[in-house]
DNA sequence: CATGAATGAGCCTTCATTCAT
DNA sequence: AATGAATGAAGGCTCATTCAT
């Protein structure tokens, strides 16, 4: 016997009974990013998936031909969203340590809210071609655009290799921010958040 | 009887029909290890292991209690070989920056050899409490290591903090190495490990 | 595809290729019964009663959490049929010897059509919480319909400790009668069952 | 990895290491009626009945040629013991009531030792041939000396069908009692032993 | 005789995926 | 467009049994 009450199934009710197919599409998305955040991409299957969005088995394989495939598209939203933020930031006149500390608060909580999926996606950059392809171009657009802030600003002359390594240091700090470890270390987060802050602004200068 | 051609049985006819329990667990964890690396944990199941290491299923069993348990032994099994291999590089009296680049090497070369064990511990340490732990461990052996050899040499100061930051940069800038990341962004190797070496003799000062 | 020549394939021409849920269930309760009948319970698996009962095997489990809860349903229909047709003797007016022939002639045909069935219960009545439960709510159930059948007809004086020796007789003897027993020890069938059926009717009074 | 410390290695320190054969035997199947009687017949595995006599895996095939043959080996001696036991009973003088008094003490006793093994019984009487066989040579046996019984003490007619009927009445009830069915039912054990020994008393008069 | 490592068949269970309705 | 019953390959794991030492 199946478990009695689904919790999942809360979704059903509000969704339209016949939607247009991108609705659909949406909300398969943001149950597959809420699952694979949570449970990981392994320990999510694609029927719950659809269940969550408020649908059956079937319609999961009309929208996407895998697991796989909806796993880039969770990730492609969730870059844009975070790329739209960054930009924001980017965007607004301020000081260059305070842009530095937007962008490192941005960081710190885009990896604190996607851990998660954070932790599946580099065994699958790994294991798949297409999601090595998309994660590698957005690194691309990251040293593209820091390049241009750089020019931008009239800044220094600073190296590509120079900005690549930041952005591992950034992220890799950010991901252990997210997940305690600097706690487990018995590290202060917040001196280790003002050096982010300020390696981020001398690569603005 | 096997599965007719099975390549990997080619191990069998090399080991004695009747080993040593130690001897049985170390081929075993030997072939857990080229197969995480490979395939990654997901793609490895215990009864491949078995049979790669040259038996048969029901082995695996007698060593360990599931995968998890091997991954573990795995991982165990490699990050002392790395130590073993660090404190060699660091109990040669020599240049801080030729100690800094024997380091270096020493961290490219783990990372490549190991690069998709890597990809699969992310998420293990992310699901696997024990896992977390034996990583977490790690890392405070290391800056307790850093932080020691400081105050040998009569270093300047420098935090804790600011060593965990470097160790970060270093794991994740390793991989990038290892996965060829930086070709693929047009960066220039040689730079980056420059760079690296030269930050790290910066820490050993 | 199932592997070549199955016997057990016959059933699947006349299953509808996709069936309600309770019809599905219902052929595997059958299939479990005739099967655990047969070969007894540890020597059935789920995968052969899915099969058996015209389905691949990952259906058992949408159905039944495992053989042992299986296993109670098939029991209590086993179990409800039984009451139903002992219910229908009882209900029938005729003479107490009669009434009594004819429990006892159902007595004999239920033990003979599920006497497989019986030799797996004991052990799990004593292996299983559960199936003990139900069990002895059907020996309790039993005691009180023959007090109030005694009572009904202003019988003499009974107790139900007697009433309770008396079901576990007519339980092992009509096991003893399924299983031929009575013949490899050279006693006379009709002699028993006359015996029998005197008990039974001597209870009614 | 194995569990640790094994409880049932205790008994390896007692044993000769190169004992006589049927000593060898002799424990493999001490070790195996305990082992039946507390988890079963499909819950003991050949492994731990060797373990548990103190010999390593091997021992046990050396001796039977399966899980089966030792069973039988097994339900054999107890049998044996509880015909010595009645014997005892049997011989003694005493008044009829008495006698009946201890053979039911006897057999309550033992179906109450054995309620685990018995559980087991059944369904292997059912699946095994030379199991039933043996079953039903017991059977016949206890018929045979109620016979007797009856004859010696110039006893009153009475046929071969109803002694089995009596002792039908008697397993079944004593497996009640020793199950604690009684209990769960209400029912008063006292009362339910009287009437058996009654019944006892009535068949050897 | 005894050891105990190794075998391997086979059961249990999950889950990505299909397809008739 | 959506349903959801059904599929079936693929692993996980156990355990009766063997055999070289």
């Amino acid at each position: 016997m199946p478990p009695p009450a689904e919790l999942e199934r809360e979704l059903r009710a509000t969704r339209p009974r016949r939607g247009a197919p991108a609705r659909t599409r949406d909300r398969l998305i943001a149950a597959a990013a809420h699952l694979f955040n949570k449970v990981g991409y392994h320990g999510t299957d694609s029927n719950r998936i659809a269940r969550r969005a408020g649908y059956s088995a079937g319609v999961f394989y009309k929208h996407f031909r895998d697991k796989r495939e909806i796993f880039l598209a969770v990730y492609e939203r969730w870059v844009a969203s975070e790329w739209k933020a960054a930009a924001l930031h980017l965007e607004t006149k301020a000081a260059r340590l305070d842009t530095a500390r937007r962008l490192i608060a941005n960081l710190v909580e885009f990896h604190t809210k996607w851990k998660g999926l954070r932790a599946s996606l580099i065994e699958l950059v790994y294991t798949d071609p297409q999601i090595r392809r998309f994660y590698r171009d957005q690194r691309r657009r990251q040293l593209n655009v820091m390049a241009q802030l750089r020019e931008g600003i009239g800044a220094r002359r600073n190296t590509r290799e120079d900005d690549a390594i930041l952005l591992f240091t950034l992220e890799r700090t950010g991901d252990a921010i997210a997940h305690e470890e600097l706690r487990d270390l018995g590290l202060n987060r917040a001196t280790v958040i003002r050096t982010l802050e300020e390696r981020m602004a001398a690569a603005l200068r």
